[in-house]
DNA sequence: AGGCCTCGAGTTCA
DNA sequence: CTCGAGGCCT
């Protein structure tokens, strides 16, 4: 009588429930146990296993994190090799790939299986008599990396093959894409900074890292996922279709990413891209494009291929979001407040549509963050798809001529002195009368929130400083068309345009003066505040700081700032100037405000239908409502028009009630 | 003193 | 848009 017969079928039994659980859990994403009840069932399978050890498997559920070290990269050949494919950067690409396919193949072939490009990294995975043996990189496609023991903490990998049956003595290789999902890239990164590690760039890199790293408990706690989306059996295909090849795959026990699609023409195909390059967003794991393939294993193997990739498939590729580039130089920037930037001065790059050139850094602080000197190749991305972003300096292409950065001890314009205050980490330029700075302040004063004084730009303010013909934004009012006829692009007319506009400014209200004088600390807001408080410049600049602190908003910072601006006699100076241009500097008689929306606070977001921003801002404040950037608590309602983003996402979650450009008008104009 | 909430400031390209 | 810092509340 055997003694082993029990724990032998027990074990079984046990193994067979957990990777049926397994299955559920990670594979389809729909458990029919808890995560309690299958600890349990597995705690209870190591016992019996520690028990009799002798019936301990490599493809046992309790064996996924193996307690070995891998080996350092050894390397394995592929049994056949791992084409990476040809990339289509536009849809006219793409197009011109199928007409190359129709003329190759000649025959009709039965359509197209369009899949996402998950943006990780190849794995094969090999099976033999339905059991996991060997896992490895693409590398350089016909030789690549063992990295069996890291695979195999992967939980959506299963160990052994659900429709094995079939295949059963054959050797069987699925191809895939190993990835982070993005909340785990996001655990990731946070746990690394808080242990003051390098954070990774991309979720990619996070994934390639993670497979690499040597011991598998490391990378269990990781969360890899992996999705398949190719099989070879005894290194052919017994299939007769891409898509037959696919719901194989799910069958076997595999993770097959779900949005997979048959397309019977290219503009099927068209379609597909499309929608997927705009919806990219909403899944939870990074793609960078769209994976198109002949659906016909005859047509792709008729077809055939090049040195370097298959015919019969294209990856249309997404327009990227982030790109690498030469850093040229790190120059410094002196801004309006003399804060000096450094901005890294870029080998030209296309990034989402437009040619990027140069980077803001922020401040010394981020450029030793990044680690990064003159000379780096640097990864950059659009933060807010507008603005590009230095967020990674690419070790392994540093030259030796590489130099390091220094944030200079004069200031780069006017080579005086300059200094970091406690607390802060911006170096700014102290002296008020630097050209960089008068330069960046009467830019300030023309701009669109302070007195819009439409045709001041860079060009012209920096010839008009160089002749002399204004100092200060006050000097503005005493210009001459022959003063500025002569001067680059500027004829009669546009001499005559400008002038106008510097009329027309001086009617500008009080607030839009205030903020325009570009005080520390004084902004929009504030201004605004400011204007209703004093009515005028004159008792703005009378009042001292502690009854300035008594206004909301206003703490001693801003108080004292603004007494240290009216103290200033270049500022007395520049008031007066102002004052005798006939430039408003009274709040006029405001139009009587009305209660209904007194002490509401009101966003802002998407474009309404018929009302501009600057429109909608003036109806809100008008009923005593304040217009603020981002939705919290304090929210009173979000006033929601097309391509709203992130704030309608936030308001939701906060329950604050969301009106449409209607709704908010019947708010304020009743019946 | 600590934590949230806002505001200010800087920013790219066509 | 995003980050940092000022101001206010607890």
């Amino acid at each position: 009588m055997s003694l082993k017969t029990g724990p032998v079928t027990v074990i079984d039994k046990l193994r067979k429930t957990l990777r049926h659980h397994e299955h559920r859990y990670h594979v389809l994403a729909d458990a029919e146990i808890t995560d309690q009840e299958y600890d349990e069932l597995l705690n209870r399978l190591k016992q019996l296993e520690m028990a009799y050890p002798e019936l301990v498997t490599p493809d046992s559920p309790t064996q996924r994190i193996g307690e070995k070290l891998r080996e350092e990269s050894a390397s394995v050949e592929h049994s056949v090799p791992m084409l990476s494919l040809d990339n289509a950067y536009s849809i006219n690409e793409l197009l011109d790939w199928e007409k190359r396919v129709h003329g190759l193949s000649g025959v009709q072939h039965n359509g197209f299986v369009c899949e996402l490009k998950i943006d990780g990294l190849s794995v094969t995975l090999r099976f033999e008599r339905g059991e996991l043996v060997l896992g490895i990189t693409r590398g350089d496609g016909l030789r690549g990396e063992d990295v069996t023991a890291n695979v195999r903490t992967i939980r959506s990998v299963p160990l052994y093959l659900l429709d094995s049956a079939r295949w059963g003595q054959g050797k069987v290789e699925v191809r895939g894409e190993v990835f982070l999902p993005l909340t785990s890239f996001q655990e990731v990164n946070q746990e690394r900074e808080t242990k003051g590690e390098s954070v990774f760039a991309n979720p990619r890199n996070a994934a390639a890292g993670t497979l690499r790293i040597l011991d598998p408990r490391v990378v269990a706690g990781r969360k890899l996922d992996f999705f398949v989306y190719q099989a070879l059996v005894d290194g052919g295909i017994p299939w007769s279709k891409q898509s037959e090849i696919l719901e194989w795959l799910t069958r076997a026990g595999f993770k097959v990413n779900p949005r997979w699609r048959r397309c019977r023409s290219m503009s099927e195909v068209i379609d597909y891209c499309q929608e997927w390059e705009e919806k990219r967003d909403q899944l939870t794991y990074e793609i960078d494009g769209v994976v198109v393939k002949i659906n016909s294993i005859q047509v792709q193997e008729d077809l055939g291929a090049t040195s370097k990739f298959p015919r019969w498939a294209m990856a249309y590729k997404f327009r990227p979001r982030c790109a690498t580039t030469l850093v040229k130089d790190i120059q410094v920037q002196v801004g309006r407040t003399g804060a000096l930037t450094p901005v890294a001065i870029l080998g030209p790059v296309e990034l989402g549509g437009s040619t990027i050139s140069r980077s803001s850094l922020h401040n010394n602080d981020e450029v030793q963050r990044l680690g990064l000197k003159i000379g780096d190749t640097v990864l950059i991305e659009k933060g807010g798809d507008v603005i590009p972003k230095v967020v990674q300096v690419i070790d392994h292409l540093r030259p030796d001529w590489a130099k390091d950065f220094k944030m200079p001890q004069q200031c780069p314009v006017c080579g005086g002195e300059v200094c970091r205050s406690k607390d802060e980490t911006i170096v700014r330029c102290v002296k008020l009368a630097c050209p960089a700075r008068i330069k960046e302040s009467i830019l300030h004063f023309a701009s669109r929130r302070a007195l819009r004084i439409e045709g001041i730009g860079e060009a012209l303010v920096s010839q008009l400083l160089n002749r002399g013909l204004v100092r200060d934004p006050a000097d503005l009012y005493a210009l001459q068309a022959h003063d500025l006829v002569g001067l680059d692009r500027m004829g009669p007319k546009s001499a005559a345009n400008l002038l106008a506009q510097i009329e027309a400014s001086k009617k500008s209200s009080l607030s839009r003066v205030i903020f325009g004088l570009g005080i520390r600390h004084v902004g929009e807001r504030t201004a605004m505040v400011l204007a209703q408080q004093f009515r005028s410049l004159e008792s703005l600049s009378r009042v001292s700081p502690e009854n300035l602190s008594l206004i909301f908003e206003v703490g001693p910072v801003v108080a004292e700032s603004i007494r240290q601006f009216f103290t200033q006699p270049s500022n007395q100076t520049i008031l007066s100037k102002l004052h005798q241009s006939g430039v408003n500097l009274k709040e006029s008689q405001s139009a009587k405000q009305s209660d209904t929306l007194r002490g509401h606070q009101i966003v802002l977001t998407g474009k309404l239908p018929t009302l501009t921003r600057e429109e909608a801002r003036a109806l809100i404040e008008l009923q005593g409502g304040r217009v603020t950037a981002s939705v919290s608590k304090k929210t009173a309602f979000l006033i929601a028009g097309e391509e709203a983003g992130a704030k309608l996402e936030k308001a939701r979650e906060l329950g604050i009630p969301i009106l449409n450009e209607m709704d908010f008008r019947k708010l304020v104009q009743p019946h």
